[in-house]
DNA sequence: CATGAATGAGTATTCATTCAT
DNA sequence: TATGAATGAATACTCATTCAT
């Protein structure tokens, strides 16, 4: 009994994304040369070759991963909130907390902000001209930065050098979450004070 | 006409001392699965025979090199200083001083602790029983911490969690030392405030 | 789809039973050093990555052809011969004709023998546990020799020598087997006067 | 204070026998693929950069042991023995004496035996136009059994495969020579009972 | 002359990718 | 479509040879 189309596609579209989840986890943990397809592909739960009907090669994979992650949503919420009528003070609460939450709760997220740092840091052979959002995310933390310093909300110093330490701790604590099996997260409290005098 | 017996020794320990100095930074750099041996030995300068003459594999040499970073006078120097009779505050202050300074002026130095906090997060095959000294680090660090909370200059919190937040931003910037280019580093005020009451 | 478990497993047995008799022809021809894995999985009609599938190195591959030898079958055949109400003669003559024929027949026998020997003389890293079958031949066969000295059918001597020399030359032959293109084999009298009186 | 040319020579003459002598040993021990010259040079107690003083290369050592083997002389004793006035029975036992008295002294002439036998069974990438040396054996040998067989004394079959067949027992009583420790060797009337009637 | 450290061509082994089923 | 056995290019490792001392 052939399956409908409508179905076949379904099922693709599922493995497909299992695929991409399971492989930024993966990704993420291992790096890319760290990472061996047959490995991969037994930690997904497919056969070896299941993965090419997919995907054209492993490098082909990574960059997927990298488009799929939905920088786009995150950046327009970062960038709704900077352009909110509220205090600095408030808005780096509600990011922070917002941050800590996901973090808390998917450990996808903190594969995708790992990943989206590392490739920041790493400049690999691979261009990811995608990395322009995290300097997005970095334009509207620092936009944020400059109008709580102006509310004496906000430590004096370049808002662009506080916004980099700011989601370097971001990147520090991803790592713990995908590293660390019980690890300690930082309090939204600890979070925002890197930006926020006493 | 042999080479002396004591000359042979000298040349094989520089070489050693080389080989292990230049690949502590490119393991740090590109990691143990993304460090070809015919790349390595390039960037040292060496041939790719020359490096079995000196350790028996790839895995070998990447032992050898956790076992030669001198966490021994590193921990020592951070007991001692644990130990002074300082304000918790002047010892943070000192602390943060040498770490930010040595970060600036080695490389190596930032190789050893990203090296380091990459084996504590990782826990891969290999087991480093060495890792112990990381937490002796953190040890003496948490001291100082309840130290400086019993003096009310340092925030309140778990002084383990502090510890590992504070060496989460040094490894940060070791990162960021290894892989930027030219990057804003992290201000020796920037460091205590982590642990400082304004 | 895919292949059936047991279609799987069936081709699995049969590429590695391909693999090592045609590595044991190989190895009893060029020797372990004299062999190399390009040549040899060229030789058998594989890829080479495909021997590593079957075999963990060319080391243990060399070592199942010495498991895989079915000492067991020769041993127990030689054994029932010499329990058999014949006369010493009877059996020499029996086991003489047996060993000729294979030799002639079957090169895998030739290098079965080949490897055997080889392995009692040389005395390698590897410890072959099993060379002890050889000692059950050289038993069953100095038995033999000892009834024929009874019968005055065998000549005088240390039965277990006499048995020595009969397995060399057997040895000997089965070399001139793999190594000799066209050879003039010894005969059943040959082998069999080696131990019988005229 | 320089040695007199004379007692240069000298010296050089020393090590060069010595390393050919020492060499023809472990070439046929180990074979020719199965030496490395870093373990040879190590057995012969000499560096290995000292070999290519003396040899331009491995296999160049190789060809030179063959050369250096001496043929001539042997060839020249059998030739006489086989025109002595004497009865082909004793010349049979003179040659059989002859031969494992050598065997059971000179480790180093087991070495000639096997690498000749092996050298003619293997037909090397090398050519040894001298194993034509080996046939004269068979050539003179097998003109003492033609002498034999005219006499009755002599068992019946083709002479250059009895003669064949002679000399493979003398190469199996060489590798037992250098592979066994403590071996029982073959009597001079073993040897000569394979060409003689009771 | 002698040495052994250094080299790189050669060999063993791994792993991304293909393909028969 | 899904599988995992097969492949060979890429990578780790060895060893004959060279060379500075």
């Amino acid at each position: 009994m052939p399956k409908s189309p409508e179905r076949c596609q379904e099922i693709r579209e599922e493995t497909r994304s299992k695929i991409l989840h399971d492989a930024m986890l993966y990704f993420a943990k291992n790096g890319f040369a760290g990472t061996k397809i047959s490995d991969l592909s037994k930690s997904i739960g497919i056969g070896q070759g299941t993965l090419y009907l997919y995907f054209k090669s492993k490098e082909d994979l990574f960059h997927e991963i990298y488009s799929m992650i939905d920088y786009g949503e995150e950046t327009q919420k970062l960038k709704l909130l900077a352009a909110l009528p509220l205090s600095a003070k408030q808005k780096i609460h509600k990011l922070s907390k917002f941050l800590i939450d996901r973090l808390e709760k998917e450990e996808s997220f903190a594969a995708m902000i790992a990943l989206n740092a590392q490739a920041t840091l790493e400049k690999n052979d691979f261009t990811y001209e995608d990395t322009s959002y995290q300097s997005d995310w970095y334009q509207y933390t620092a936009k944020i930065i400059e109008q709580g310093q102006k509310e004496k909300s906000v430590v004096t110093g370049s808002p662009m050098k506080l916004a980099d330490y700011y989601w370097g701790v971001v990147y520090l604590y991803s790592l713990k979450k995908l590293f660390t099996a019980r690890y300690e997260t930082i309090t939204v409290h600890d979070l925002e004070r890197i930006l926020l005098r006493d």
